[in-house]
DNA sequence: ATCTACATGTCCGAAAACGGCTAAATGCGG
DNA sequence: CCGCATTTAGCCGTTTTCGGACATGTAGAT
């Protein structure tokens, strides 16, 4: 299965999206954290329609005209991880959590540092919006693209 | 069948050459291990042909002149061994090999202690390049000549 | 006959280390 | 006593590490 890939700017930095060909697999900060290198078998297309939607869509988002995402998305990862992003879709714009009570979504309240970790790994930044889960003492604790970045994104959202 | 016996010197060391008459049958390094004695009834001829032609050829080697030897052997071992040793001579000059990719040489990928077992047997050092064949993490593991001399030989080739 | 020791390498399970945590326990300066 | 900063000790999935078990041929010791 090929996979297509596609740079482009945003106010934070340069992202790197990928996709199955369908939906939109993972998006990074290419300054961040975790960043996979461009492999050679992977195929470079600005055009696909996935990529053309996130592109709208991100630039709606960060000129405070859009507070939702509707591209598909389909990240890879365990059960656990799995179930730890989708908890992240469920954070509504402009609204924090604390790593406990996403946790508690997902119906493993002790799970707390787990959910850290997951998040740590989630591959759809912004998009999945690991930037709305801080410490419960409101430390921002992390972000694999980089503190600034996140709360540049929270300050956007107007939680900060 | 008498056999015949020629004592000599080397960069490595002393060197002990054994023919039935007519093929190369062992070559020790003498300090080393598994080096059989000298019996009463073999005869010394450092003028047989087979060994001069060993001399000569040990010469141009160890002078970066040659690269690949062609005198007649005929070690004795058994099937499992002279196949191994067989799959030895293969290895051109200057290239390496694990005791794995050795073992899958003769059909055997699994045989592979036995292939160390036999390697640590090969009784002509040196022409039979046992000393081209390392552990998979690049450890050289054995020589039974003596593991300075299996290095001595990998620098002279180029692969250290 | 059996068992052991070898110039190995792969695989699998168990155990430990490692995080984008957090609530409770301590320790200090008012 | 109180508030606040720091430390401690559990919690939990993932990743990394480590220790056996096993496959294989031969010679030498029991």
């Amino acid at each position: 299965m090929t996979s297509y890939y596609q740079l482009q700017d945003s106010p934070i930095g340069e992202l790197l999206l990928i996709s199955n060909g369908d939906a939109l697999t993972e998006l990074h900060l290419t300054a961040g954290k975790y960043v996979p290198s461009i492999q050679p078998d992977w195929v470079q297309d600005s055009k696909r329609s996935v990529f053309e939607q996130t592109r709208r869509e991100l630039d709606e988002y960060f000129n405070c005209k859009r507070r939702v995402f509707t591209m598909p998305i389909a990240p890879n990862g365990t059960e656990f991880q799995k179930q730890a992003w989708i908890a992240l879709t469920k954070i509504p714009f402009g609204e924090k959590q604390t790593y406990g009570q996403q946790a508690a979504m997902i119906g493993r309240p002790k799970a707390v540092r787990a959910i850290g970790a997951a998040n740590g790994k989630n591959p759809i930044s912004i998009i999945v919006p690991c930037h709305r889960v801080i410490g419960s003492n409101g430390a921002l604790t992390g972000y694999a693209g980089g503190l600034h970045n996140k709360e540049f994104l929270l300050k956007l959202e107007g939680i900060l």
